[in-house]
DNA sequence: GACCAAATATGATTTCAATCATATGTATAT
DNA sequence: ATATACATATGATTGAAATCATATTTGGTC
């Protein structure tokens, strides 16, 4: 779901995308056009150091946005690449630049919408910190990190193998601290 | 180091305030006054879910903001408390609020601000998952995150043991991918 | 220079998640 | 109803970081 401040731009201003797996969406040093928004699929964001070693620097999946800090630089910092069949919209740069000049309540809702992003990665990083896999699993879905009803994405997202997931869930229903309603979904008790 | 852009507001939006160890800074759902910005010290946001479980959002350390959605929101989303002897400056949201609805460039600088945070938490992330201590140490060094010269605290940012963190950094250099040339201080080769 | 607290270093042991291996269940397409 | 790919589940083993225990070094204060 695109953020609903982004519906506050002109329509040609959003446009949808669609790349093949490995296909390359932009290179670090490329000009900026504009941050994207994920509707499926997934992208690598990465970047090669000095010395030619390749670093991760994100990867986006559905319904994040990625690449916000090319709104304010002239170049894009990494490169993004489709790591499986991917639609994105492209939101254009310029456009948001334009509406935050001229509406000073989209520019407060851009700034509001990046800081709820940051509080997002803060408890992340404090999750992921957790080193039981009981008591991670058990923050995250307290948290309402278990989007669809596939635990080995859950897994993935929390950095846990799946099958130390699938454990720490059956303990967790086992010690009455989660029910299971459902495959693929729990609730806390 | 306080964010350039907060010098752009009047000098009496910033005020400096001292906490002392465990002192409260504001509670959830107090109303909101401002962001915060430590220049020494530790402060813990905290909250707590409706089953009674204390739930930790952030550790703010020095150099860092925290709240910056108190801007958006009539009340604080958690509790903030000093951890030690703690130095902040408190950044007063109206002021902040009518900066932005009076200078777009502000509110840009703003919005940047807020990509660049957004950035540096995505990758500490990444470095965060990193499975082995020799490469998560190594991608640490790498960006900068051994700010001081202590390494106990750069064990602590990124979630190793200070030991695992120590006898990485020991392989490191063995293994020639680091130089160590002083106390707490290390380049990549 | 002496003292002290904290950081760093290192050895030994424990812990538990990752990994490997296999089996079962399930949603989807035909 | 059947086939298939993928998710889930579970047992066994391995590996490496955490933890525990000590020792040494170092920076700051007096």
């Amino acid at each position: 779901m695109l953020p609903k401040l982004f519906h506050d731009l002109p329509a040609n201003a959003l446009k949808n995308i669609n790349f093949q797996k490995s296909e390359t969406i932009f290179r670090q040093y490329d000009e900026t056009c504009g941050l994207y928004f994920v509707i499926s699929g997934k992208v690598s964001l990465k970047r090669h150091s000095p010395n030619g070693d390749e670093i991760i620097i994100h990867n986006a999946g559905k319904n994040e946005t990625f690449a916000e800090a090319a709104l304010f630089s002239k170049e894009y910092h990494c490169d993004a690449t489709a790591i499986e069949t991917t639609q994105l919209v492209l939101i254009n740069k310029a456009a948001v630049l334009a509406q935050m000049a001229s509406n000073p309540i989209f520019a407060m809702n851009l700034s509001a919408q990046f800081a709820r992003q940051i509080q997002i990665y803060r408890r992340r990083l404090e999750i992921q910190a957790i080193q039981s896999a009981d008591e991670r699993v058990y923050a995250a879905i307290g948290d309402g990190m278990l989007q669809g009803n596939i635990i080995k994405e859950l897994a993935a997202h929390i950095g846990l193998s799946h099958e130390a997931t699938y454990r720490s869930l059956a303990n967790l229903v086992k010690r009455n601290k989660l029910t299971k309603f459902a495959r693929g979904k729990y609730i806390i008790k």
